[in-house]
DNA sequence: CGGGGCCTTGACGTGATTCAATAAAGGTGG
DNA sequence: CCACCTTTATTGAATCACGTCAAGGCCCCG
C-alpha cells in the first residue's frame, strides 16, 4: 500500500492523517458498464482509482451522453463535491473491471479543516480543474472536430516539438464521447488527418511524425 | 458604503477584515467594449461589479467567442485563480459604462489563510462555481438549441409552477453568445417559441405563461 | 430627417449526425 | 488453432440543425 499517497493531493500529506482516513476506506469492484453513481444523488464519498477505466458523464434528457472527463489509474475523482454537502453533478461508469477506492468524504473533510495548508490545497486544486473546464467550454463552443481532436491530441503528446506515439485512453466511441462528437465523425476526422499525412492510425495507438504541423493544420479550420 | 458586505463570498467576514482589503482596492471605470484583463495575462486582482455588465469571453484561434458568464452588478468574479498562482482564464470586457472595484488578491488570499472558515467558504464557492461549469458543458455539448434557450429561460424564472415575466440580462447578442448561438439562430429560436404560444417577447421582456409547458416542449426536441 | 445600433427574416451552404451496411478485432469454447 | 459470435470501428448516403450571407425593419438619439 499504496499510491494514493502519491497522488497531487495527498502528497503533502502526514502518514498520520492518512491513515485513518484509510481505516475507513474500502476497495470496491465494478465490471464493466456498472454504475458507481448516478448523477443527482448524495455525495457520500470520493474516490481513487486503482485498476480499470470509468468515465465521468453527464446525461441530458434526450439521452445523449457527454463524458466529461475519462478517469485512469491513480486518479482521484468526485473530491470536489466535497464542499457543498452536496450532489454528484455526474455519472461514474465504469468501462471495464475496474476497483476503486472508495473514501468518506467527511472524514475527509474534517481532515482538511485541522490543517489549512491542505486546504490551501486543495482550493489550488478546485482552481485547476476549474481553469480545465473553462477550456473544456471554449473547445466545446468554439471550435470545430478537426480542431477538438487535435488538440485533444496535442495534449496528450509529451512534448510538442517532436514525433510522438500516443495510445488513446479509451475505446473511440468513448473518446468521440469525451470530444462531444459521434464515433462515426471520430473515424472520419482521424481518416482526414490521416490522408493529410498528419497521423498514423493503428488501432488505439496514434503517431504524430510532427505535431507542430497538426496543429497549424487544425488552425486552419 | 458597501454592498461588497452583502455578497455570498464575503458576508460571514468580520468588518475588520474587510477593511483592510478594501483599504487596498480601487474603483475603476470602463467604457462599453474596453477590455478589464486579457485571458492569458498574470491575474493580480478580483472584482466587485458595481454598476454595468461585464462578459467573461473565451475566444478561439479563429476568433470565434463564447461568452462563458455574462456578470451583473454585485456579483464578484475572477477570485476563483488566486490558488493557482495563475493566469485569468478568460477576458473580461465590459458591455455597457462600467465600474468595478479592483481588489487585489494577495491580500485577499493571505486573509483568507489565517481563517480555515473563510477557507472553507472559499472551498464551497469553487465547488459550486465547478458544478455550475459542469452543467454548462452539459448545456453545449449534448442539448439542441430550444433546450439551450428552454434552460436558460427556466433558471430565470423566480418559480417553475406560475407564470413569470424575466428580463434578459443583456443584449439579444450576448445572450446568443453565452448559449453558444449566433443571433440569427436565437431569434429564430424565440420566435418558434412565440408561434407555440409559450412565451411573449417584447424587447427584453420575456412572459412564460407556464413554464412547465416550456420545459415539456422543449423535452422532446 | 437621417444615421447607426440592434434585431429579425429569408435563402443558401455546410459540417456533423443519423441510419444502415460492412469490415475488422477480440474473446470464447470446442 | 480455428470457427463462431460479439464488440468495435469504418464507410457511404441521406438528412438536419445551425451558421453564413445579405437585405430590410425598427427604434433611439442627434
Amino acid at each position: 500500500m499504496l499510491r494514493l499517497h502519491h497522488t497531487p493531493l495527498f502528497s503533502a500529506w502526514p502518514n498520520d492523517m492518512i491513515a485513518p482516513l484509510l481505516a475507513q476506506s474500502q476497495p470496491l469492484t465494478l465490471e464493466s458498464g456498472e454504475i458507481l453513481f448516478a448523477e443527482g444523488s448524495p455525495a457520500r464519498s470520493f474516490y481513487f482509482l486503482a485498476v480499470g477505466r470509468i468515465n465521468l458523464i453527464a446525461a441530458a434528457a434526450t439521452g445523449q451522453e457527454k463524458i466529461v472527463e475519462i478517469i485512469q489509474p491513480d486518479d482521484l475523482f468526485a473530491e470536489a463535491v466535497a464542499f457543498l454537502g452536496g450532489r454528484y453533478p455526474v455519472t461514474a461508469q465504469a468501462d471495464a473491471t475496474t476497483t476503486v477506492l472508495e473514501i468518506p468524504l467527511d472524514l475527509f473533510v474534517a481532515t482538511l479543516e485541522q490543517r489549512p495548508l491542505l486546504m490551501r490545497q486543495m482550493l489550488a486544486r478546485l482552481s485547476m480543474r476549474l481553469h480545465f473546464l473553462v477550456k473544456e467550454l471554449r473547445h466545446l463552443s468554439v471550435e470545430s472536430a478537426e480542431q477538438r481532436l487535435a488538440s485533444y491530441l496535442l495534449e496528450l503528446c509529451p512534448v510538442v516539438n517532436s514525433p510522438a506515439a500516443i495510445e488513446l485512453p479509451a475505446k473511440k466511441a468513448a473518446v468521440a464521447a469525451r470530444l462531444g462528437l459521434t464515433p462515426e465523425t471520430l473515424s472520419r476526422v482521424l481518416s482526414r488527418m490521416r490522408k493529410a499525412g498528419l497521423i498514423e492510425v493503428e488501432q488505439r495507438t496514434i503517431s504524430i511524425p510532427d505535431p507542430l504541423a497538426l496543429r497549424r493544420w487544425a488552425g486552419g479550420r
